[in-house]
DNA sequence: TTCCATAGTTCGGATATGTAGAACTATTGA
DNA sequence: TCAATAGTTCTACATATCCGAACTATGGAA
């Protein structure tokens, strides 16, 4: 198992935080731990809007969330803590974040 | 040749906008077609970032770029004239597209 | 310690998506 | 009618995604 690794904040790339993003799951995920102060576990992830994400598609998702440098993640005892990266994103595309996750949330509000 | 089709706003989706944006040659051509005030053709984009685009490529990335509901595409005389979407997105998602071709100039311009 | 449970990762095969050359369609102008 | 230009569609191949199964890492119990 390798370990984990994370772009520096000069490395990430609009493209990928756009892609990584464009996924339903992903966009929820991130948008839940960019939204909660403490780490979140990949397990508590199983279930997104009531569909059950495989564990090895949840591994898959992190890779990607953390590949494009929207979180971080670092082991913890036997499970995984998840932070977001926004403060250093903030910091090299402003606005950015909080646009995306301010429309993650109209669509989901409209949606119900 | 089927005619265009461009989704009504309500049916426009956050995760198709990230996705459609999610590939270098997408946003640059939508950045320009943004930034632009009369319509641009498709084939004023044959090169992006110096890089040749194939037609077909370039047709299909179009065709991307429409059902993301990000541009509107239509025939005058030969040719194609796309415009931005940008005000009716603009309504739908505050502050979302602006973020992003931010960013985008951002980035380009750190990179030369 | 050994063993088991839990949390994630990696592997591998099926399926979906993207790329680009070639053939096609639509429009205009000679 | 024919040729030129602008895009689209077809098609084959390359790449990416999905998910079950096998694997690794850590911690706690026997």
């Amino acid at each position: 198992m390798r370990p984990l690794s994370h772009p520096s904040i000069e490395d990430v790339q609009l493209e990928g935080i756009l892609h990584a993003l464009s996924d339903p799951v992903r966009v929820a995920i991130f948008t839940d731990i960019a939204g909660n102060d403490c780490a979140q576990t990949c397990s508590a992830f199983a279930q997104v809007n009531d569909k059950p994400i495989p564990k090895s598609s949840l591994s898959h998702h992190f890779k990607v969330l953390r590949d494009a440098g929207l979180i971080r993640s670092e082991r913890q005892g036997v499970e995984m803590r998840n932070i977001s990266r926004c403060p250093e994103i903030e910091g090299r595309f402003p606005g950015l974040l909080p646009a995306i996750i301010n429309a993650h949330a109209l669509q989901a509000g409209g949606k119900a």
